[in-house]
DNA sequence: CGTACTGTTCGATGATTATCGACGTGTTCG
DNA sequence: CGAACACGTCGATAATCATCGAACAGTACG
């Protein structure tokens, strides 16, 4: 059974889903190792980021912020490869994915 | 008996409780109005806001707002003003809340 | 003092969410 | 084919959260 991946039009992303999106450290950490990575593949990611939870939880992160419209998801053999909605992310939100990007670590921990 | 309005210092400010205060719309649209306001009391924002919601709610959001260190609280006679942290917010993260209050209202609602 | 106004605090409740393990599905490779 | 790998989905659980009304506290004003 072939299930769609949910990717929502640029035109649909809205900035509380997002920032809800962001919200959570893990998928903080995740959209920042993602970021310096450029695209990488689920497991990979997950080391990247340094996150140490389940693989389901981890799938669970990888779904919000895909339905947020902040990643992207395409198939590559038996892998999911992410990638960031740059483009989409600026063109709705100018300015917004760069500020949580160039936040310092400092000010992102606990 | 007095209760110490909770300000965190501007080195506490943590990206992930600032994005998540930001998140929900009722918060986001009294930041906003708050933005064109300059500042305000209470009552007035929340109608500025245009929220329909209870007083005992608005009250809980703006606490929200205040611990993550996105506004700021002063007592003026029986009212509370409410203000922005822009200085500080711009300091820790910059560009973020021009992104925020930059948006297009498209983007905001459902 | 008593009334009106402004706003907070206190449960209570229903909704959302983060987390996990178990299982299933598609892919690669021997 | 069969084993190993990469992920997603399901159901359960515990925690967090948005919301409300009722009660409370401080201020202003007659």
């Amino acid at each position: 059974m072939l299930i769609e991946e949910m990717h929502p039009a640029t035109a649909e992303l809205r900035l509380p889903k997002v920032l809800a999106a962001l919200a959570d450290p893990a998928r903080l950490l995740t959209v920042r190792a993602l970021h310096r990575a450029g695209e990488s593949a689920c497991t990979r990611l997950q080391q990247a980021a340094g996150l140490t939870i389940s693989r389901s939880t981890f799938s669970h992160h990888q779904r919000v912020l895909r339905e947020a419209g902040v990643i992207q998801v395409r198939v590559r053999g038996s892998e999911r490869i992410l990638s960031l909605r740059r483009d989409d992310l600026d063109a709705c939100f100018p300015g917004l994915l760069d500020a949580v990007l160039g936040t310092a670590p400092e000010h992102i921990g606990s």
